[in-house]
DNA sequence: CAGTGGTCTAGACCACTGT
DNA sequence: CAGTGGTCTAGACCACTGG
């Protein structure tokens, strides 16, 4: 059952897209829109409401919409699974565990996980056959031995995790910085000592709010970007100070 | 004029903050919330919405809604914005222009901001007496005389536009990366060639979609982080191959 | 099966834009 | 001043969760 609101999201990004309302031009208004749907005004704002979230258009009262570009964002799954996004975007991927154990967990780990043991697994995956990031994720205990079964070179551990014990990710947050490679980062990825990774470091919880894993990735410099689109009206991207010492962090990485 | 969603929303924000709903509480129902505000249930969706556009809180259908942090999210112009972002988060800050000059545009600049003359700036910023970002923007000719009329050490340019020409930047494009040190950027910032630095490039209009500028901004590793939450419903962060002969692209940064 | 969030309607009024 | 988007209401029905 897909929403009405969504299949007109669908229909004008498809407009868009296809140039039938070009970059920069106007929108219809929302009457138009909703006689030519035959909905109530309520239904075209939720989906223009979609495509503003994405970007796509932006708004100010008593203006019409302006459409800002023609991006199609990517699922969540996306965003999490390297393998469905490699997929999606049609790279060839693969992936394999470099070190696998159980240890206790850091004061840290053990307030953000919410377990006083945890499963470390270090992974190399590689993207068009190519090495492009390290992968150090923590797995809470409860989600450890179903890691555990996986083979070792597992293409996609979030689809194999859904598929074995029926885990779904829901929300995650992500800090993303630069750091110069270390020893073992420059081995795996074959760079020199010190050169610019970009690196990822998320939590991740179920729909329930229980943390599944934190995770710290490092891509080879070059091998991806990250892009995100705001307006005055919807901000998702927050930028921080880098230094630990100074200034409150208010995060899920805190506590 | 602030609207009551708004307000019922600032008020949920803040009490999520306070603790009187805790992380991984649940959140009192639409209909509770709604007679306590005495408002109709459609204000308090739209009040929750703004919540979980920001992270603070995720939903699903038939179950009460989960807190799931508690936010802070800055403003438009704190992410655009240098000094705004600083000032707000209690830093001092400061900026000197390196070079400036009116110049031809490349290709891609014209077509990216519709001009075939541009005016191209180069500062460092302080952050905490630092140096911590080289700014390389490149400015539509529209705002160049503007631009060219401000001091030296402008402490804030977005502001300063604002009040002499009453320039809103209201949208904004961003690419993320990690890039290594040019010879300029080592000399500037005070660290090694090829050293890691987290790179933000951007692309800015106004609220009619006209563009104002873009910029190549360069974050000494360890000084910035950026931060975003997302959720299988609201995934604004995209990730992309950074090999730029493979795959599609699809943002402002193309046409 | 009761409660909750998701969708949708029809109509009202207001704030703002652009001519 | 006409048109447009922003806000809000009151009520309806549905899909889903969780006991």
């Amino acid at each position: 059952m897909v929403a009405r609101y969504e299949r007109i999201a669908d229909a004008l990004r498809e407009e868009i897209l296809t140039g039938a309302h070009p970059v920069g031009s106007q929108l219809p208004s929302e009457s138009d829109l909703a006689g030519r749907f035959g909905v109530a005004r309520g239904t075209v704002r939720q989906a223009v409401a979609v495509l503003a979230v994405e970007g796509l258009v932006g708004s100010r009262q008593g203006a019409r919409r302006i459409v800002l570009g023609r991006a199609r964002s990517q699922s969540f799954a996306e965003l999490h699974s390297f393998a469905q996004w490699a997929r999606a975007n049609g790279h060839r991927y693969g992936g394999q565990v470099i070190e696998q154990r159980r240890r206790a967990a850091s004061a840290v780990e053990s307030v953000r996980l919410g377990n006083d043991k945890v499963l470390e697994v270090l992974r190399l995956r590689t993207l068009d056959d190519e090495p492009v990031l390290v992968e150090r994720t923590v797995y809470a205990e409860w989600v450890a031995p179903a890691v555990e079964r996986l083979p070792a070179d597992c293409e996609s551990v979030t689809e194999a995790l859904y598929e074995s014990i029926g885990l779904v990710i829901a929300y995650g947050e992500h800090l993303i910085d630069a750091v110069p490679a270390g020893a073992q980062d420059a081995r795996l990825l074959g760079v020199r000592r010190g050169s610019p990774l970009l690196r990822q470091r998320r939590i991740t919880t179920t729909y329930e709010g229980r943390p599944v894993e934190t995770s710290d990735d490092r891509y080879r410099a070059g091998s991806v970007i990250f892009s995100i689109r705001n307006s005055i009206g919807a901000n998702p991207l927050v930028r921080q100070a880098g230094d630990l010492r100074s200034g409150r962090r208010e995060h899920m990485f805190d506590l």
